[in-house]
RNA sequence: GCUCAUGUAGCUCAGGGGUAGAGCACUUCCUUGGUAAGGAAGAGGUCACGGGUUCGAAUCCCGUCAUGAGCUCCA
């Protein structure tokens, strides 16, 4: 990847005083690990976004329950306050020395160390080759580092993990030790201190106790059970989306969940992205069929390959549906383009160790449409289709977000589509980002190989990246199912295809929103909008009847807690529920005829008469204002 | 899928080779209280599942499943 090519020695060295504090830390570790474990196998250990950590091979499995020790070690380390040193030398040098075991060592070992002569390798001939030492540890490093070890004063082991090496899954797993670290100990208790912060934000917590969702083993994992409260959310949204499908002008249809085999042959998914589907289902007799012959598993999956036999698949993308309705009338370039729409429910059999809350998952609604197009009506839909992302994020809040343009390699063929389309469509993608006004940063091999696209992508609570919604351009599938249209030539012309969903799908995009909102969804998005609260069961009555008033408001969602509690502790609870808008109904209220209003952020607001709190709140909603 | 960790009541967790604990939530009763927790009683668990070791396993061992972190992957 692109964003991941290898960096000059000019690139290293611009690296921010955080990021060299950040790698010397990683050495100190390295230090202390030698110390501890002298056989250790060091890889590499670079500063990341959020510390830094350092891969390693070694017998001993390390566990969180040995960071201690190896926190002592560091502390001894940076104690001893010794000088990283920079030392230049020769290709030559550098091999004995990663021979020998010095290398990514405290001393010559009797092993050499496999992996720094492994990168050693794959240094390019002109690049100048260096080690920093410190003490008697030696590694291979470009640096920078900071002058001493004493500058290290506040870091913090985090976790353990594997990693390939080399990220290739080819490879052996080493084990991964992550830490973070700050310039001083007030910044690490402040950044520790938000990962707490941070977690209590996390959508699985806030799912199961504001009842929004659930995932049921004996179920399945990675599908997501929708309970009232969260439907409400995802109704709201979808309520939200197709007010402006209406308004720029798509048409919504409707498709089966599952489609044969043969529609994926003919797509091409099938059977290149098995791996990633559910497996096929085959009929009753057939499968009977095959068992009378003796045909074992191994058996029936190629002949599902080779088409002798035929299946469905669970749709792992709405597509080839969508072009079916395309395809089933004839069109011409007036009635173009066409747009269909559909919340469309697809499953994927992404690996279990991928699977998590509702952000990866195996079941999921995409608020997809795909847009038959001229040739020259692509870039004015992506600007549509862009706006509406756009549109999306602005009416929710979400400010922080990134975009990705994905491009074509420079020097590939596997793209299909006319080069002077793909131009066309890159440089469309590239205008409308810049019109964005957002960070976006240009992802040379990023476009998938059927077109180039456009992504948008948030962090989650613990600063992990989402792609949220996304454009993209499609010169293949039309070719694929022989798509056309009638142009004004009178001829037949191919269509260009743009797949789009703003939200991505409804899964992740409430698992990112619930975090966003910290659960306090705005009103419009709130499960319960309203709770009425009388203070006593004395009024109660008078509660009922002014709940009912504010049934009147249509789709209002208000409840009432008749619970035999004080009223501290059904506010408590309302509040705990992040409910908009308490409604405390007592003696006074039942005198004036009015009602007090509590607002879960803004506090106790007063008195108001009701029609004028129904009057604000439908505007609010109407308005879906933060 | 891989590595490591975790799995005890609805939730958060304690305990730990001798037969199951707390707080919150829940049910009932008392209380009728004005802006974030009134009181009492009760009910609730094959300690994820399967196998092994043992006189005895929730506890130790193995396997499976699930969850979490990371890696890999994401048409």
């Amino acid at each position: 990847m692109a964003e991941q090519a290898r960096k000059t020695l000019e690139e290293r060295a611009q690296m921010t005083d955080l990021e060299r504090l950040r790698h010397s830390c990683a050495h100190v570790l390295a230090s202390a690990i030698l110390r501890i474990w002298p056989d250790a196998q060091l890889a590499a250990g670079p500063p990341v976004d959020s510390g830094f950590y350092y891969d390693m091979e070694l017998d001993h499995r390390i566990s969180p329950e040995d960071f201690e020790r190896i926190e002592a070690e560091m502390k001894k380390v940076v104690k001893e306050n010794q000088k990283f040193e920079r030392i230049a030398l020769s290709r030559q040098e550098a091999l004995e020395m990663a021979k020998s075991g010095k290398l990514g060592g405290l001393s010559e070992r009797s092993e050499p160390s496999k992996f720094k002569l492994d990168i050693l390798e794959n240094i390019p001939d002109d690049e100048e080759i260096s080690i920093y030492q410190n003490d008697e540890f030696t590694d291979l490093c470009a640096g920078p580092h900071v002058g001493f070890t004493s500058k290290c004063k506040a870091y913090k082991l985090m976790n353990v993990a594997s990693a390939y090496y080399k990220g290739d899954s080819n490879n052996p797993q080493l084990q991964r030790i992550y830490g973070t670290a700050f310039p001083n100990k007030t910044e690490l208790a402040a950044y520790l201190e938000q990962l707490e912060e941070a977690k209590k934000r996390d959508h699985r917590k806030l799912g199961r106790e504001l009842e929004l969702f659930t995932i049921d083993e004996e179920v399945g994992q990675g599908l997501i059970l929708w309970m009232p409260k969260g439907a409400v959310v995802r109704q709201a949204l979808q309520d939200f989306i197709s007010e402006e499908l209406a308004v720029q002008g798509y048409s919504q249809v409707f498709t089966p969940h599952i489609g044969k085999l043969d529609l994926y042959r003919t797509s091409g998914h099938y059977p290149y992205y098995q791996d990633s589907q559910y497996p096929p289902v085959v009929d009753r007799e057939t499968l009977k069929g095959l068992a009378d012959e003796g045909c074992g598993c191994a058996e029936l999956s190629n002949r599902l390959e080779a088409g002798e036999i035929d299946g469905y698949l669970l749709k792992p993308m709405n597509c080839p549906h969508h072009i079916k309705i395309f395809a089933a009338t004839h069109h011409s370039y007036r009635d173009m383009p066409v747009r269909l729409a559909e919340f469309g429910t697809v499953y994927r059999w992404e690996m279990s160790g991928e699977l998590g809350g509702m952000t990866r998952v195996r079941g999921f609604t995409q608020d997809d449409a795909h847009l038959f197009c001229t040739p020259d009506q692509v870039e004015g839909e992506i600007i549509g289709c862009v706006n509406l992302v756009k549109k999306v994020l602005t009416t929710l809040g979400i400010k922080d977000y990134r975009v990705r343009v994905g491009l074509r390699d420079s020097d590939s063929t596997k793209y299909v589509g006319e080069p002077e389309n793909w131009d066309r469509a890159e440089q469309s993608l590239r205008n409308v980002a810049t019109t964005l006004q957002v960070p976006f940063t240009e992802a040379p091999g990023e476009a998938a190989f059927y077109g180039p696209k456009i992504d948008f992508l948030v962090k989650d609570v613990i600063g992990r990246e989402w792609q949220l919604g996304t454009v993209q351009v499609d010169y293949n599938l039309p070719e694929r199912f022989d798509l056309s249209y009638i142009g004004s030539d009178n001829e037949s012309h191919r269509p260009v295809m743009i797949h789009r969903a703003p939200f991505g799908s409804m899964e992740r995009f409430v698992g990112v929103l619930i975090e966003h909102f910290a659960g306090h969804f705005p009103t419009w998005l709130a499960p319960e909008q309203v709770r009425v609260v009388p203070i006593s069961e004395k009024y109660h009555e008078y509660a009922e009847t002014v709940l009912a008033k504010l049934r009147e408001l249509k789709g209002l969602r208000v409840t009432i807690d008749t619970a035999s509690e004080k009223v501290g502790a059904k506010i408590r609870l309302a509040q705990l529920d992040k409910v908009p808008y308490m409604i405390l109904i007592g003696a006074q209220e039942e005198e004036s005829k009015q009602v007090s209003i509590r607002h879960r952020n803004r506090g106790d607001l007063g008195a108001k008469d009701l029609s004028t709190f129904l009057e604000d709140v439908e505007s609010e909603i109407r308005e879906r204002s933060l």
